[in-house]
DNA sequence: GCTGCTTGCCTAAGCATCGTAGGCAAATGC
DNA sequence: GCATTTGCCTACGATGCTTAGGCAAGCAGC
């Protein structure tokens, strides 16, 4: 019988088109094996198990969303900075929903401090300097930062602001607009 | 034998707890059957089946983070009202983190509709009232709450602020005063 | 082109879960 | 006490995860 060749790398990658057409939930290694042609327990020469194949994804989503948000941001400052990082952080889960969702995967701690996902935290800090925002100030906004993009479209892909005017383009712009007046004036004293 | 009294109002509110325990995703016929001591088969005169469980756990959450913040939000305005809005909403997701969850849960249409996820719309801009904002603005100033406050929450029960400082009650009170002063200062030209 | 080794995908099997169908016994009404 | 209803049961089929071991495809050397 010919050989499908498959190799970690490739499941993996075929994982996460999997994810955005099915929902990362339903990316099973039986559901991954059909769309290979292969029974179930070829996947496992390559794969830990079920949990080993969403993490990987997960770490997968991570990487590719750092560096295109790297890339967006690089040479940039200030709102422009911000909104670079917002529309790519957004496009990216509109476009990718499935990796979305594994971004969102609860990853153990070493795994998550091996991840991309410090380079996040890093680069939402990064977008600060072009604010004048002193500790402990500066943490508490970047994780209002935080907040409002994984929450603003955690929203969005869930459909909350289907089917109601005015679009989701449009708060967002005018949410990065105002987030944006609140970093050039964030209130020190309550 | 003696029977259980199985109804299915006690097997979603001992769902919602089993949530609260060992997690939403993991909230399952078979683990409630064990809960009550049953056979799984004896449930499905009771549920539909594993969705319709945790469809109707997510009803149950949505109904009571309505109640209460509901009960909060009475009688109050402005930054009153945003941070007993705010604090009784993540008081919930903290105490109750399978619920939670559930609440996030995705509903199909006419269910979310007939839902208590339109009184936690209409509370949300019940309490823009307080501050003064015409449309569409106003409807941007709530979907940036909704956005927060689901993205706060989401990223702090997800463990994303422990281990650092300063610790996540700070940053919550600071960015609600943000708000507060956003809220105040809205800005209405880019 | 043959020989033998490596490696990749296979079959087989165990165990768990979801969900359906039909049976028996406990509760309820008379 | 008797009949009916109702609730939980057993039995079963389908599907999924995962491990163990087998066989053959592909490659290395001759």
């Amino acid at each position: 019988m010919a050989r499908a060749g498959l190799t970690t790398e490739r499941l993996v990658r075929a994982g996460a088109e999997l994810a955005d057409e099915i929902g990362f939930e339903q990316t099973t290694p039986a559901e991954l094996a059909r769309r290979f042609g292969v029974k179930t327990a070829s996947l496992y020469s390559h794969l830990k198990n079920a949990h080993d194949l969403k993490t990987k994804i997960a770490l997968l989503a991570l990487e590719e969303l750092a560096d295109q948000v790297s890339a967006a941001v690089a040479g940039r400052a200030g709102k422009d900075a911000l909104t670079a990082f917002a529309n790519v952080y957004r496009d990216y889960a509109l476009k990718h929903p499935g990796r979305f969702a594994a971004a969102k995967f609860r990853l153990d701690p070493e795994t998550a401090a091996a991840s991309a996902g410090v380079r996040h935290a890093q680069m939402t800090r990064a977008i600060l300097r072009g604010y004048d925002l002193a500790e402990p100030h500066q943490t508490h906004a970047v994780r209002l930062l935080g907040s409002v993009f994984s929450g603003y479209v955690g929203l969005e892909t869930a459909g909350g602001f289907s089917h109601s005017a005015p679009d989701a383009q449009e708060s967002w712009t005018e949410i990065l607009n105002a987030l944006d007046t609140l970093l050039r004036n964030w209130p020190t004293t309550s």
